[in-house]
RNA sequence: AGGCGCGUAGCUCAGUUGGUUAGAGCGCUACCUUGACAUGGUAGAGGUCCCCGGUUCGAGUCCGGGCGCGCCUACCA
């Protein structure tokens, strides 16, 4: 073995061979166990949030696969329209041409040559990431059979009257030209100004205070070309006798009802409101109350269109805003204009002020649909962990709304729609089908809904389209329910609420029993990661390392906004002046799952994983260490175990118990934690130090040296299997070394048993023992330490006063002890002997005394019981508060008081006999 | 505006049903190249558990209020 850890020496070939060896296949026929990936987009690349996600799902099968589960990691792409379609259009812009020169069929082409070149890219980085996803079985969302079960899904949601078609106010995105639903908009606070209007009353009418004219106040003065009526709350006595007179709408001439509605706020503006329900949600409602005809003034591109006054039509809306308010002005009918914060909606993947707009788009009436689904996660069927995140769930299903599916873009699934001369539809799972089931001639010249389906209404169909659905297929019955699924609270809406839904309608069951959500990935400043921030990483970066130069290249080029490039090329520069070492694949696991705390967001921090990179570092020395001491020596045959033996197998039983609760809870930052712990502080830190005396001595029995090098094998061959699903490389690395010399010949770790606690036996006597063992060991360092004697330094040691166990240990453990302390002799004296000037550490009743010898300084000794002396005062003083309380004597537990009072006599003993060692010292 | 969450060491975070001296990693200080590992070892320093009040024999933990921060949802034109 290397002197030290190299990832890349191992981890790309291990993976190969795992792959092609079949190994991620589901196999067995244990309990079927089942995770589908959320799938990546298949235009993308894989982003932290990815390897993040990737990498619990991944710790996930691999422990069940080696606990026997008949384990499928479903593995599967997405198309993601609108982003894909945006990507490969800039693409297409770039070289000077348009979607629309091309055309429909020619422009698809394209992009799935794009999907098909840009797919191994994610492959690629899944595989890097040690992700043992069963490849065989790879689906993508628009795939023959997945296309299948979305025709199928659409033609039966309309047949059973959950799908429609209707003329509605939509959420449109003016630069892409297509409808979205509520969820892809994004609200920003942004600065604006409030116009206030004065619309002139008709037929004499004035207001309570004698104006001829309403001010109405509004941010978008566009719109006002598009006004049916002003409103006032009906109980608004300012304008009580106005309902149902009139205004003239300015510059278009049109006059328009005073109505009465609750909407108004009367305590807002001047309570007066014009409404624009062609234009806005709120105003929609008012003008279907009233029956308010709607007027739409925009075309699909946002500008001006014939419905309005010649002079606007054509201009773009803010050109046309600026106009309005100018005119007005100029008609001396704009009263005021104040600044004014308002929310914006923008289009989530354009970024582009949304417009409400009236539209033919296909919805889902949905209620029918969430009320099953609130219910399965009512009932427990689905559980969400953290446990908080269905309130979240049940406050969005409770108040949902039909879900607009209908997209006016090219790429995705076409919708099953076919429209004659005069406007019906027709659906079917093909034009043929949707002729015949009207009875229609071939005759009949239809035409086919040009439109697609929004992504998410195909990945709602997720876990049991990629299982074969509509067939009834042998992975269907076998895993589906899956089991869980992993994914961030970002999309619980999006996905994991519609897959409920779709899945219980069309397959009677929950999709997945629980739902773990995990926290986004946050840079080392908390900031979200993004390509426009620029404070994104590509989690292969931090795998192999990347220079400076190539990091602010990669971060900086093909920004949407590249008016940002300085700015992220000097942040990059200050946050990472070396650029990135590599780290390897298994320590950035290792690190997701560290930070992988219960529902928080985490920070990425370079310092973290380097840690990680340390710790497997740590691991295959250790693992050097026991291989040099084991390999090509004898084991077999009757073997001793030492009580350094036993209490690292008694360790290793908790280990096992502790790993496993962490996973079962998916608390994979305990089970991290628990790793890091055992290996380092307990296996490294203390048992193979004790080993050493024996591994050492020519002395040894050979049955001795038979148990310690059992027990040096079997326990880290165990923990390699326990923390082989959170560092797959470097275990089966490892694993292929240690495993042969138990006699273990398979060829890999991937496909063994998960450790059982009950392989190692829980021992509190040796626990017991070696904490003790550890307590004089510490306490001989820690007077070594304070009084700075050099660590080659070798000191004679004093025990006097301590029980008949003390003794018993002591004379079991003095070897080891005098090694960990590196101690030349120890003596024992008695009860009432004087003993000679000393530093004193004090185990329960038992003094480990340093003579001073020279070796010490008096002054150091002093404050360092000083130091320690003041401490037990401390808590002599806290535990005699509470036993002086009677309430405490009285109403606490028995056992509890029993033990303060046991406390109370430990903690008083030690503290006289530091008492008199300080006052042995001052005669000095 | 409503809902959810967070506030613990310089930093990032654990802390189960309320009960030893509140922990870890990183960072910091001192010493050390000792035959697995300097990607290391040994020792050490560092805390008003955001604030106020309450329940309790006992509160980092439970309850109420406040302050600060984050997220989600809905928004007054």
């Amino acid at each position: 073995m290397e002197h030290s850890f190299d990832p890349h020496r191992i981890e790309q070939r291990l993976y190969e061979e795992w792959e092609k060896a079949g190994y991620f296949a589901p196999s067995g026929n244990g309990r079927p166990y089942c995770i589908v990936i959320p799938p990546p987009n298949v235009t993308g690349s894989l982003h932290m949030g990815h390897a993040f996600q990737h990498t619990l799902m991944d710790a996930l099968i691999r422990y069940h696969r080696m606990l026997g589960d008949c384990t499928l990691w479903q593995m599967g792409t997405d198309h993601a329209g609108i982003s894909t379609q945006m990507l490969v259009e800039r693409q297409l812009n770039a070289e000077g041409k348009t979607r629309a020169e091309i055309g429909r069929e020619a422009f698809l082409e394209r992009v799935w040559a794009w999907k098909e070149q840009s797919g191994n890219n994610i492959s690629n980085q899944l595989r890097r990431m040690g992700s043992s996803l069963d490849w065989s079985r790879e689906r993508f969302t628009m795939d023959e059979g997945y296309a299948k079960a979305v025709l199928e899904v659409f033609v039966r949601l309309y047949e059973d009257g959950l799908i429609y078609r209707g003329q509605r106010l939509v959420n449109w995105d003016p630069e892409l030209k297509t409808a979205i639903s509520d969820l892809e908009v994004d609200n920003t606070e942004e600065q604006g100004q409030l116009w206030h209007f004065r619309y002139p009353l008709l037929d004499g009418a004035t207001t309570a205070d004698g104006k001829d004219y309403l001010v109405v106040a509004t941010t978008r003065p566009e719109t006002m070309l598009g006004d049916t009526a002003v409103a006032v709350h009906p109980d608004d006595e300012r304008y009580r006798n106005l309902v149902g007179r009139r205004v003239r709408l300015p510059l278009v001439g049109r006059e328009i009802p005073i109505i009465a509605d609750e909407y108004v706020d009367p305590a807002f503006g001047t309570g007066c409101v014009k409404i624009t329900p062609a234009h806005d949600f709120n105003d929609n409602a008012v003008g279907a109350r009233h029956g308010l005809p709607l007027v739409n003034v925009l075309a699909e591109d946002a500008t001006i269109n014939a419905n309005a006054p010649e002079a606007y039509r054509g201009l773009d809306r803010y050109e046309a805003r600026k106009r309005i308010v100018a005119d007005l002005d100029a008609q001396g009918l704009l009263d005021k204009v104040e600044d004014h914060k308002l929310m914006v909606p923008r289009g989530d993947r354009s970024g582009a002020v949304i417009e409400p707009y009236l539209t033919d788009q296909w919805f889902v009436k949905i209620k029918p649909l969430a009320e099953p689904a609130i219910r399965a996660v009512e009932n427990g069927d689905i559980e969400f962990v953290p446990k908080q995140y269905e309130n979240l769930y049940f406050a969005w299903m409770r108040n949902i709304q039909d879900w607009c599916i209908s997209r006016q873009q090219w790429w995705g699934h076409r919708i099953p729609a076919w429209y004659d001369a005069s406007g019906n539809i027709y659906v079917g799972r093909s034009e043929a089908e949707a002729r015949e089931k009207a009875g229609l001639g071939d005759d009949v010249p239809l035409t086919q809904d040009p439109d697609v389906l929004e992504t998410w209404f195909s990945s709602a169909l997720w876990s049991f389209a990629t299982l074969g659905w509509p067939e009834q297929t042998d992975e269907l019955a076998r895993y589906h329910p899956t089991d869980v699924l992993v994914t961030g609270h970002d999309i619980i809406f999006f996905w994991v609420a519609r897959m409920i839904m779709m899945t219980l309608k069309f397959v009677g069951e929950v999709p997945f029993r629980k739902v773990y959500i995990h926290g986004l990935v946050r840079d080392a400043e908390g900031q979200k990661m993004s390509k426009t921030k620029g404070n994104g990483l590509d989690p292969l970066d931090l795998i192999d390392g990347i220079s400076l130069e190539d990091l602010v290249k990669k971060r900086t080029e093909n920004l949407t906004q590249p008016q940002m490039a300085p700015r992220i090329e000097k942040q990059t520069r200050k946050e990472f002046p070396n650029g990135i070492p590599s780290y390897g694949t298994d320590a950035l696991r290792f690190t997701f799952c560290a930070l992988a705390t219960s529902g928080r967001d985490i920070r990425f921090d370079l310092n973290r994983i380097e840690g990680y990179r340390n710790f497997c570092n740590k691991l295959w020395n250790a693992a050097r260490f026991v291989l040099m001491n084991c390999r090509d020596k004898e084991i077999e045959g009757d073997a001793e175990l030492t009580l350094a033996d036993r209490w690292i197998r008694s360790r290793t039983h908790h280990l096992l118990a502790d790993s496993r609760r962490a996973i079962d809870t998916y608390r994979f930052d305990l089970y991290a934690q628990t790793v890091y712990d055992f290996v380092w502080h307990e296996y490294c830190d203390w048992y193979l130090e004790l080993t050493k005396p024996l591994l050492w001595n020519p002395d040894t029995p050979a049955a001795v040296l038979r148990g310690t090098r059992r027990t040096l094998l079997g326990v880290l061959e165990t923990l390699l299997r326990a923390a082989h699903p959170v560092i797959p490389f470097i275990t089966e690395t490892i694993w292929r070394e240690v495993a042969p010399l138990l006699g273990n010949r398979h060829p890999t770790i991937m496909l063994q048993p998960y450790p059982d606690p009950a392989e190692f036996t829980a021992d509190p006597e040796a626990d017991a023992s070696i904490d003790w063992l550890k307590g004089v060991v510490l306490g001989v360092r820690n007077i070594r330490g304070e009084a700075d004697i050099r660590p080659k330094q070798t000191v004679d040691v004093l025990f006097q006063g301590g029980s008949a166990r003390d003794r018993e240990l002591a004379a079991a453990t003095e070897e080891l002890f005098k090694r960990l302390a590196t101690i030349e002799r120890v003596d024992w004296l008695d009860d009432d002997a004087e003993p000679p000037p000393n530093a004193l550490a004090l185990v329960g009743n038992l003094k480990v005394m340093v003579p001073l010898a020279g070796l010490i300084d008096l002054d150091a000794e002093r404050s360092r019981l000083e130091k320690e002396i003041q401490r037990r005062e401390q808590e002599v003083q806290r535990i005699a508060g509470k036993l002086a309380n009677a309430d405490f004597v009285a109403k606490a537990p028995a056992q509890v008081v029993e033990k303060e009072r046991q406390k109370q006599q430990a903690a008083q003993a030690a503290l006289r006999t530091l008492q008199e060692q300080l006052a042995s010292i001052q005669r000095r």
